[in-house]
DNA sequence: TGGAGATTTCAGTTTTTTCTGAAACTCCAG
DNA sequence: CTGGAGTTTCAGAAAAAACTGAAATCTCCA
């Protein structure tokens, strides 16, 4: 696919982004490229656009499927995968959190409960420690369980949420008051 | 300083979640590690708790120093800097949000914006992907918002907040239902 | 003023991650 | 079957990031 100057300044700038935040620079070009493209593109078009490697192409498109941000496609008469991504930036946004948080805050709960539990059985752990690890876990889960209720609502509403900024806190605050 | 098993557990862990978030792992496992620590700790300390090298310590320490991380203190008697963190687990949590912002989020709203303004003018550039662009720059600036005015309120009206969930949006339905 | 303790800098090494190209595999039409 | 288009796998190359140790710099005090 062609890139026009801007195009390509916009997919270069996320592949930068992608990495800062622990995705490879190809498998975030990819998914700006996607976003961008008009229609589905298949594996060589996104090599040929981006000068990467084939094989780079498919291992990163993989990725891709594996985070939901990609979805392969079928074009009538033609025999080779299309792949294209959702367009909706809310969805994007919350499909990445998903993921994030089942891969990353999820286990660590896991490692953060035990952690806890052995520290207070532990008689040489002094119990600062094991009260600060415990308000790590508690932060994180109740993080976590915000975010499942949140996840839930509709990209519209969360977006009214957003635009409403500070202002909700008074709501609730006069709620409760 | 002495690590028990559950500490060294922590540290280990946390070393490898910055990795995954774009934080060496020397730079993560230091503040897990000031945060568990009774008390300031000295560059030398942390270097032999974590089996580090002291050159890395200090780079690693100015660095998160840059995060607002970890703060430069003195012991009386003492010539030799010592270190400690913040120990609010929502203070700390808030510092890491604002400076990814600043690093990450506004410059890239700053290259979105000129991204689309090109793409406007440039007539090779298709009006659907000139839209995209716009979209992801207007959700990004309404989450920046949006923190800005979130980050001011008090550590526990946040904590209200998320422990009500979803059903904030209630609230405001209603408000304005 | 000099020198010991403390810290920082930085060139070079090590480690980790990413990417490539060739080979292997899959699937289907002829 | 067989051939060719399409895709994936994987061992090794290349690039990027992190880390080390030695030397330079700083700082305080006798």
């Amino acid at each position: 696919m062609d890139l026009t100057r801007p195009m390509e300044r916009y997919v270069v700038h996320w592949g930068e982004m992608g990495a800062r935040w622990g995705v490879s620079r190809s498998v975030a070009q990819i998914h700006a490229l996607l976003y961008l493209a008009p229609r589905p593109l298949t594996a060589e078009e996104i090599a040929d656009t981006l000068s990467i490697a084939r094989s780079n192409v498919s291992t990163s498109l993989k990725e891709l499927q594996g985070w939901g941000l990609a979805t392969m496609v079928h074009v009538l008469g033609d025999r080779r995968d299309h792949f294209e991504t959702e367009k909706d930036v809310w969805k994007i946004a919350l499909k990445i959190v998903e993921q994030r948080k089942q891969r990353e805050i999820d286990p660590t709960l896991g490692t953060l409960e035990q952690c806890v539990r052995e520290a207070e059985e532990d008689p040489s752990t002094p119990r600062d420690a094991a009260e600060r690890m415990a308000a790590v876990h508690d932060f994180l889960a109740n993080v976590s369980v915000w975010y499942d209720q949140v996840k839930g609502l509709p990209p519209p509403v969360l977006q009214k949420l957003v635009r409403l900024g500070a202002r909700v806190a008074q709501f609730v605050g006069r709620k409760r008051g």
